[in-house]
DNA sequence: AATGAATGAGTATTCATTCAT
DNA sequence: CATGAATGAATACTCATTCAT
């Protein structure tokens, strides 16, 4: 298995860095490898074009994501608990590395719509588990009984995404993971005075 | 004047098109022209560049969006009642012409950073306008006291973007328009039961 | 007759302006049309393409040239005279129009073989005129008997046109035509102690 | 270091016959690559662009030139004897390399400002050759004392280029090389008789 | 005579991927 | 396993010239 390699790791590592400080266009697989210190043609020995570089980079730090979170909310008994504990984590995870943070708001999404859809197919579990906890609240009575899921995962992705991409593009200038508390009551009780 | 002359439209429109069939990087210039009956040569009378075009091609569209919207919101009293409004005339536009919804919310993203900064900023009004109905539903009393105006205008616009992105990657094949009145709702009143 | 018009001279005097001051490539039609007052098409009423105008122009130039050269040395008497009125004579002209010799030192060989061959032909007056010299010196006992007269035409003229280049790539910053007695006198009796 | 490797002297002398078959504009990097045999890319791998090509091209012709000569007119006591060699010398190379004539006599002077003032550069080794000749000439006594090293030296220069010139734009139907003591004497005694 | 909007041919360079060693 | 030299497809933009007004 390639990826129980070092230079698998490497190579990913390298990527996550080079697509940060260069650019998604600018990050050639010549750069990528030299940062990795292999050769060019070593990148393909573990993956099999560059595509599958992003992609696998996406996975293998999304993956630790969806974990990480599932640890972490199974021990709460309250939805609105677990929900503002996602968030936290979301934003913690995100503000810890910087680098990571750019790629997946700002850099990977310069990819064509191929590639968006793969890594829209690797945020399933993410998403799945969002709904998980709007129907656990739902059912626990916590939520209101006639909720959209789908709408509102939606509406809760798209403000966690909408979030951490302005916290970006503001060069990360503030604390990010301190938004959580606001953001989690104005999803709960809406507007609304 | 070059955005009052027939040519503009025509190599605007074209670029909608040819985008939205074809892809970002998969729209050439020669494309474009082909479609708009001018030239190569010609894009050139009108546009700077490439990326002109499509910053042109935004501002165009979103200065139509702005102020139909701004019209539309200007009779009603109550806050809550533009917000709905907001929506509705957002996923109409967007429901309305197919390609320009698929330019919009993918293959314009994947222009680089600098271009994609320089879009936001066309961006700006819109979010202005948002910020300008939270705070007069504030004032009114419709609003909580304490909203944060920032992050709630972060969570109406993620929200709006995640919802007409989805169903975009959906190939639009549900009524966007109808789900308004639920996104409306949940906006307003929150999750909580 | 074209070249009794205003205009035709106006277009010349601004093709020598932009070109000297941007450069042989980068001076477009369009720049000359500008600076001369008139628009791109009306270009085309005196000149047959834009290699017809560079032409026209070293004509223009060089026929002033070589008129002005025959009459100053039709008054003197001695071949040696003459060569050295000669000297002074191309010298002052360039010194005395600073665009001028920008453009036909650097500029104009930057055109290709064939326009290259059609100034070559302009030229030839004045390579007869000191063909002529030359063999007025070699009958009157002047110049040595068996003086090869295209040689030494090519000496003379490479003589000047290199030293001309030279103070021209200088920028011209030392008095062209204070070279003109030393010229002389190298090429009259040579190195040779 | 790529000047050893075969492929940079390769592409050289494809550059060279094309520049010469096509002229300098023609001379796509394609058609030198073909030439070449080898791919468009491959040119990068040596060469920085296309007018690095040129300079190398120059640069490497010019080496050879200038150590051939010096090793000529060492074994010489005569200033007046190495002249002579270095004229038999510039006329045979030329001769026997009718593509690098064409090259450096027409195409390469359509070269643009700044890529002539490189290839000037490459020329300094030589025209500091001719002057260390005069300066030896002068101290022998051999030449004249009061002897304009500068002046003279561009002279000699302008001499030999516009007698190149003038062959090369008569097609080389000519013996350039049989012109050499010819135009050698023209230079030690002058035209005086 | 004069205009100037429109035309459209032409080319250097990059970089993901391969494959002989 | 690893290397890195070699490959070659793909595209925006300029500017001399035309011609309808």
């Amino acid at each position: 298995m390639k990826r129980n390699k070092p230079k698998y790791h490497q190579i990913i590592d390298a990527a996550v860095i080079a697509i940060a400080e260069n650019g998604y266009h600018a990050a050639q697989v010549s750069k990528i490898a030299k940062r990795a210190g292999v050769a060019d043609g070593t990148i393909y020995l573990y993956f099999k074009n560059k595509e599958d570089i992003l992609i696998s980079l996406f996975q293998e730090k999304m993956q630790n994501f969806v974990e990480n979170l599932e640890k972490v909310v199974a021990g709460k008994q309250k939805a609105a608990e677990k929900l503002l504990l996602m968030l936290e984590n979301h934003f913690t995870i995100l503000s810890d590395d910087r680098h990571l943070a750019v790629v997946t708001q700002l850099e990977l999404r310069q990819s064509n719509k191929e590639l968006r859809l793969k890594i829209n197919n690797v945020l399933k579990d993410y998403l799945k588990l969002i709904e998980k906890i709007l129907s656990e609240g739902v059912e626990s009575g916590e939520f209101k009984s006639d909720l959209n899921i789908r709408i509102t995962r939606q509406m809760i992705f798209g403000t966690i995404d909408e979030i951490v991409t302005t916290w970006v593009m503001n060069d990360q200038k503030y604390d990010l993971v301190a938004l959580a508390p606001t953001v989690s009551k104005l999803l709960m009780s809406g507007l609304s005075a």
